[in-house]
DNA sequence: ATGGCAGGAAGCTCCTGA
């Protein structure tokens, strides 16, 4: 099964690349995060003409997650449940056994705003609600836009960024509390490029001078671990006409 | 220290992203 995880920027916009790359890539099962699409105006058919069942939870303008698959979406859920958050950032499902977790972790924006504060408190709500779905679900997938860039050799230059958002300690922190909970960087799990990143800022020709962060991730639980086989971020998409400033993570996972 | 770029909604500018 191949499972990948992308931040589009808008569905709308990206449509027209996700086509096209599914096409190519034949993902089993696809995770977006950004859609910035309300529900009603999500390209159900589409989607569907290209061979995939699909969930979505949205919203207008901000947010927004889905999840595609050639398999049977089974047990949909949006959110994290007791967690009354206005934003569509969480959507699960099973398929063919195996829980998958689609998650847009909050930007938080910089360490010392109101956004920081509540991006912390929901990590916080996730770790404590997925330390339960790993319970229910041992075959687990969490994947998505963490907004964490894990360590420093997931940063272009750390020094600059050191403290900053989006690698500052407390965010890291959570990312370990995360793997704490027995799940596992499925990229990480076998060899990787140096300068590995999954997203470019549009402003200063920051792709073409590889001037990027590793904040899109694939955790896997440890049943899941032992049946990876591959991994690896597709930039080509990142140099394309319009593109969005994410590239996509693969993970491929071998049949039960 | 600031802006750079992009998308969306609104409406001739601002908010958010990371």
């Amino acid at each position: 099964m191949k499972i990948v995880t992308w931040n589009v920027n808008s569905l709308k916009v990206r449509l027209p690349h996700l086509l096209g790359w599914i096409e190519h890539e034949k993902p089993d099962v696809v995770a977006l995060q950004e859609t910035k699409l309300d529900d009603p105006a999500f390209p159900r058919s589409a989607l569907e003409a290209a061979g995939y069942g699909i969930a979505f939870s949205g919203q207008k303008t901000y947010n927004g997650v889905a999840l595609l698959s050639r398999f049977p979406l089974e047990d949909v859920a949006a959110g994290i449940p007791g967690y009354g958050d206005e934003q569509k950032r969480v959507l699960a499902a099973t398929v063919q056994g195996v829980r998958v977790i689609c998650v847009y972790v909050p930007n938080g924006q910089s360490v010392d705003s109101d956004k920081y504060r509540y991006k912390l408190d929901w990590l916080a709500m996730l770790t404590a609600w997925l330390r339960e779905e790993l319970v229910r679900h041992p075959k687990l997938v969490v994947l998505g836009d963490y907004n964490i860039a894990p360590a420093d050799e997931d940063v272009h230059d750390p020094k600059a960024w050191e403290g900053q958002v989006l690698c500052s300690e407390p965010e890291r922190a959570a990312f370990r509390g995360l793997e704490a909970l027995g799940l596992k960087d499925g990229f990480r799990l076998f060899p990787q490029p140096e300068r590995s990143y999954t997203w470019w800022d549009y402003r200063m020709n920051a792709f073409r001078r590889k001037m990027g962060l590793r904040i899109d991730h694939i955790l896997v639980s440890e049943p899941l671990a032992a049946r990876c086989q591959a991994s690896r971020i597709d930039a080509t998409l990142r140099a394309a006409e319009r593109p969005s400033d994410h590239a996509p993570v693969i993970l491929e996972l071998a049949d039960a």
